[in-house]
Order: C-alpha cells, then structure tokens, then sequence
RNA sequence: GGUCCGGUAGUUCAGUCUGGUUAGAAUGCCUGCCUGUCACGCAGGAGGUCGCGGGUUCGAGUCCCGUCCGGACCGCCA
C-alpha cells in the first residue's frame, strides 16, 4: 500500500506528519502564488496547499497542468491551516505537498461532481459511475449496506440461515410477466427468472430449515414507476411451526431493530386495521396513517333532496380537511381539476367550507341549505375553518380518487413529512379478486397463500367472500412488505388451484413438486417478503428507489449506460433455435 | 395499451402562448491577473444542426403534422 491516509482521517493530531494520499482532484483554487488542490475520495476532502517560494517549482507547474477528476498522488506533511474550515472534518489541517504524481488524467466529467450536480438524470445515468462519485449518491449506497448489515444480524440473531436459490428457474402463468431465458442445449424450451423464490423457501420449510431468509434478486417484466424496477431486491423470508401472529411479531421486530439501528428511531407499536376498514376509511390497501382526514360515507344524509349527482351515485364520500375552509375558488379548482385528471377520473368535485364566522359555503347551495349542510359538518365531526371535499360515483372509482385527493391535500398541507414514520399491519385481504378481463379468479397475494380456516367452506361456493391469512406491512402509505401463512396441505392447495380456473394436470404440470412436497411431511409454515429497494429510499427519505440502486434501469427498462437490452448475433439465435418474427419475411 | 410534461451552448435553464435585428443567463471550459482560498475574486474569450423529418408562411427555436428520446402517471405489477 502506497497511501498512508484516506481523504477524510486526517485530524490535528497528526500535525507534523508526513503523509502520503491519493485521490481525485474535486477543485483547484489557484491564487496566483498559492494554490489550493481539494483531494477527494469516498472518505471525504482533504485541501493539498502549494506555495510559490515554498513548494517546488516544478511541483507547482505539474499542478497547474492538473484538471477536475485527475487522480493524483501526494506526499507532504500536515500542517495547521492559517485560515480554517469547519464545513469538513478535515478542515483544521492541510497537506504541504513536497511530491505530487498524476496517475491518471480525466477529461472535463460533463457534469458537475459535487454534493449539488447540475446533471439531468439522464445524463447522470449515462456517466453513473462519475454519478457515484457524488457524496449524496454515495451515502445512499453506503445506507444500503448498513440496511443490508443490520438485516443479517438481526434474522440470524433468530436463527435464520441464508440459503441461495436458483434464479434460472420454471416460468407460471400466475402473477406478473416472466423474464425468460432460452436454453441453448434443450433448444425450444426456456427457463424464467424468479419473481420470488416463493416455491423454493417453501420447499426449505419441507426440508427442515424452519428460518430461512434471503436477501435475494428478483425480477418481473411489468413496467417501471419511480418505485418499481424489473430487477429488485427482496428480503425474502419464512418460518415453520408459526402462526399469524409469530410472524407479525418477527418481523416487526426485524423494521422495528432496523429503525432503530440505522435512524436511533423508536418506532411506535404498529397498528392493526384490517383490509376492509383500510377501504373504507381510506379508499387503499395501504393507508398513509401519518395524518386523519379518514374518509366518512354519506349516503344516508345527502339523498332526496334533488341533487341528481348525488341522487344517483352508488357512493357519497368526503373528507374533512382541517382549516382549508379558506381556501381561495383557484385552489378549489386545482383541486376539482386534479380530481378529473384522467388518472383519477372523478367527474367533479364538491366542497362545503365551514367559515370561522360560522356560515357556510358550498358548490352545492342550490340543493341544500345551511341546516343540512351543518347536519354533514357534525357527521364529520367538523370544526368551522375546515374545508369538506366530497366525491361521488361508483364505488371502487370513488374511493381511489378520494385516496388521492387526501393524498395530495396531506401533501399540499404538509402532513406527510418525511421524518415521520407510522406502520401498520393490513390484515385480512381477500383470497382472491374478480379479474374482468380473463373473466377468472386471482389470487390477490400469491396461489399459495392460505384462506382463513373459518372461511374455508366457502371457497368453492364463494371463492370472492373468502378472507386469506395474509398481512401486508405499510409505513407511510408505502407497500413495505407482504406475506402470509402458506397452504401446506395438498388437498387445499388443489382447491386453490381450482377455485383459479386451473385444472389438475395444469396444476400437475406447473406446481407438481410443490404437491408431491406436501405429501412429505410438510409444516405448518408461512412468511414475508420485504422490497429492500424501497426499504433504502424510506430510510434515505426519497420516493424513488432509483437513487438506492447503483446500476439502475430507466423508464423504459433500459440501462442507458451499457445500452441495453440489445440485439444478439444471428449466431446466438441459432445456438438457441430461434427466429426473430420481425425477420420472418 | 393510454394520459400528461419536457428536448435550445459541455451542463441546467429562459425565450415558444403573441412568428420578425446578431438566440440569451448562470455554471462549466480556455487565457491573463491575484499569497489564505474553501460557491475564491477580477478581466477577457471560445462555445448553438434550437432532438429529427415534413408542412404552413415573405420569414419558424416559436404555429401544424409525424417521429425519436427522456421524465411522471393510469392500466399492469399474484
């Protein structure tokens, strides 16, 4: 090792030494008989300090020939700088270079390497390992790592193992689109790369291993959000011998210790609501609990009084917005027009403000006088200076575009900070949910997962009724993780397969070893999986999970930096015995 | 499959609604000056296929059509 120090240890301690460090050049400040070299690397900035009649001259001309990003070498001692800087550690001491040697040169970075760039994001992809150079870029990272750290501790404190499964795996029909990969020496036929190792832990449990865990790639060929990428990372989990409950505790245990280790935060005890309140109260499966606002249906009270948009809805819900009542008629609008978006799809939106002087203003006034209008302020349970915002129409339309108004009126009133964090347990989901367009049942988690026994007798007769052993964990309105107890009988888990629409050689032919497995002494068993990308972001307060990922995909699923997917040679398409449509002509 | 926003100097953007002189700013880059800078400062300079193709017009960065690229979202994501 050449280097004695990194660019961020150096204190005044070791005043007086002679020091040798290496780095990249961040800032050259030349004053004319001084001059000034930022010396960078992952930890930290120490300032080099060179000095016309002190410093060599030939030294001194090296360093003017210097550009950003070049990598340098250099000796010199520490000595205690005249003016001091308390932005960085390093800041009471610089390096009087006695010797410096370029390493390698740099072109101009075509953006700025600094803790503020001025790089688009397409740009800062394309060049994403100058990107990484970035303080900010590089913490995220570093975050990852610790979550990652603190994630093997805990489960293995528990008795966990690690095991690694396969990821050239057999594509389903269920779930999302499979990535698939040809095999060359069974031409015609290919493997998919998992969504899950679902199957697989469950195999572990059969096998004897009661904990398992996973820090594990997986991938789907769906298209990508700020929040979704086709390769990501899932702390993948399962234990045997367990019931609901264990499981909830683990694992709030396991967000619980990482909240604690990473953040020094104390998380409040997690609440509980199940999946119908979730719908009813706010409009989602996973509520943001940061802020109230819980939806009120109105039915009853709004009714027969001539207001034909109400008349005929299948549902009247509002909300009650604390102190918005002064609201100005522009940002009524905006919010009548966020509501009719196409995404949102709502027809309109109705507001009553309740006025700190007592009177009340609606859009409705035409239909309803100020009794009434009262009369669904005290359902409420509002206060004057509150702003009432009601939507109406179909009911599952209704709800999710009044889920996005509370949304974006928690924003807009700044009640979802992001050093805030409220979790909570959905539990109770439906097993299974109507799918219109291939006129089938799917299952809402996975095919796997179990009904509640209590529901059990209905799964034939009213596959919708039918409520699973299956929890989601929410923090912050953000979908964390989701699990369930598993079916491990295979006689239930060929009525799951039926009330799907699959038959029995289907289900032979697609999930036979599952089957047979369960013929083998299979134990009760059941688990969660964790999306680990978004776990970094909540943790380093971001919506994209982009920004924790070193190598990320764009938009489109490209990595715009290697420039792919891409074409294969004709000569790889025929090892593989394959033919390109478009080329059929 | 769909909706919306964007593409102008190396970079980030203004200019486009309302067509008209040599397309601007900041930053970066280059040159000179500067002995305590750390967002260094000062003076000067270079830098443009206004994404691409077509159309309207005396005239298009600006209006229209198409297309490509990027971003956000809906559908989708068991």
């Amino acid at each position: 090792m050449i280097r004695t120090h990194n660019c961020g240890e150096l204190r005044l301690s070791e005043k007086g030494a002679k020091v040798c460090l290496e780095g990249w050049v961040q800032k050259i400040r030349d004053k004319g008989g001084m001059l000034w070299i930022d010396l960078r690397d992952r930890y930290g900035i120490t300032q080099l300090i060179m000095e016309e009649g002190k410093t060599q001259d030939d030294i001194l001309a090296k360093a003017r020939g210097i550009g950003r990003e070049y990598v340098i070498r250099t000796t010199g001692v520490v000595v205690e700088r005249v003016s001091k800087n308390d932005k960085i550690p390093t800041g009471d001491i610089e390096i009087a270079v006695e010797g410096l040697s370029i390493l390698n040169e740099a072109k101009v970075p075509p953006f700025l390497i600094e803790g503020e760039t001025d790089g688009g994001e397409e740009l800062r992809m394309k060049y994403r390992y100058l990107d990484l150079r970035r303080e900010p870029v590089r913490k995220n990272l570093e975050l990852r790592h610790k979550l990652m750290n603190a994630t093997r501790n805990y489960l293995s404190g528990k008795d966990f193992i690690e095991i690694e499964t396969p990821v050239l795996i057999k594509s389903t029909p269920e779930g999302a689109r499979d990535f698939v990969v040809p095999s060359r020496i069974n031409k015609g036929e290919f493997y998919a790369l998992p969504q899950s190792p679902q199957t697989f832990k469950q195999l572990l449990m059969v096998a004897g291993f009661d904990r398992y865990f996973q820090i594990v790639k997986c991938f789907r060929d769906e298209d990508l959000r700020a929040d979704r990428q086709p390769e990501f990372t899932q702390i993948d989990c399962e234990m045997s011998f367990v019931e609901r409950e264990d499981v909830l505790q683990m694992f709030e245990g396991l967000v619980r210790y990482l909240f604690k280790e990473i953040k020094q935060i104390d998380l409040q005890p997690f609440q509980r609501m199940e999946y119908e309140d979730a719908i009813k109260l706010y409009g989602s499966d996973k509520p943001d609990l940061r802020f109230g606002m819980q939806f009120l249906e109105l039915n009853e009270v709004v009714k027969g009084k001539g207001f034909n948009v109400f008349d005929s809805a299948e549902l009247v819900v509002g909300i009650a917005v604390p102190g918005a009542a002064e609201y100005s008629r522009k940002q009524l609008d905006e919010l009548t027009e966020f509501v009719r978006r196409p995404q949102i799809g709502a027809q309109g939106l109705v507001y009553v403000k309740l006025n700190n002087d007592g009177t009340i203003k609606s859009s409705v006034d035409k239909f309803y006088n100020q009794d009434d209008l009262r009369s669904w302020a005290s359902e409420f349970g509002a206060n004057d200076g509150d702003l009432l915002l009601i939507l109406a129409g179909e009911q599952k339309r209704t709800r999710f575009a009044l889920s996005e108004l509370r949304l974006e009126l928690g924003s807009r009133l700044g009640l979802r900070p992001n050093d805030k964090f409220v979790p909570l347990w959905v539990l109770d989901f439906p097993l299974l949910e109507w799918d219109e367009e291939t006129e089938r049942y799917h299952a809402m988690h996975h095919p796997f997962t179990s009904p509640k026994s209590e529901d059990l007798n209905q799964l034939a007769s009213s596959p919708g009724e039918v409520r699973a052993n299956a929890y989601d964990m929410v923090v912050n309105g953000v979908e964390l993780g989701g699990g369930s107890i598993r079916i491990h009988e295979r006689r239930i888990q060929q009525q799951m397969f039926d009330a799907l629409g699959m038959s029995d050689s289907e289900a032979e032919d697609q999930f036979g070893f599952l089957l047979n497995a369960f013929e083998y002494g299979a134990p009760p068993h059941g688990g969660i999986a964790f999306g680990f990308d978004r776990i970094c972001a909540m943790f380093g307060g971001s919506e994209s999970i982009r920004d924790y990922i070193a190598f990320p995909k764009n938009n489109a699923g490209r990595d715009i930096m290697i420039n792919t997917p891409s074409q294969i040679s004709d000569e790889q398409l025929d090892d593989l015995d394959l033919t390109l449509k478009s080329d059929e002509k």
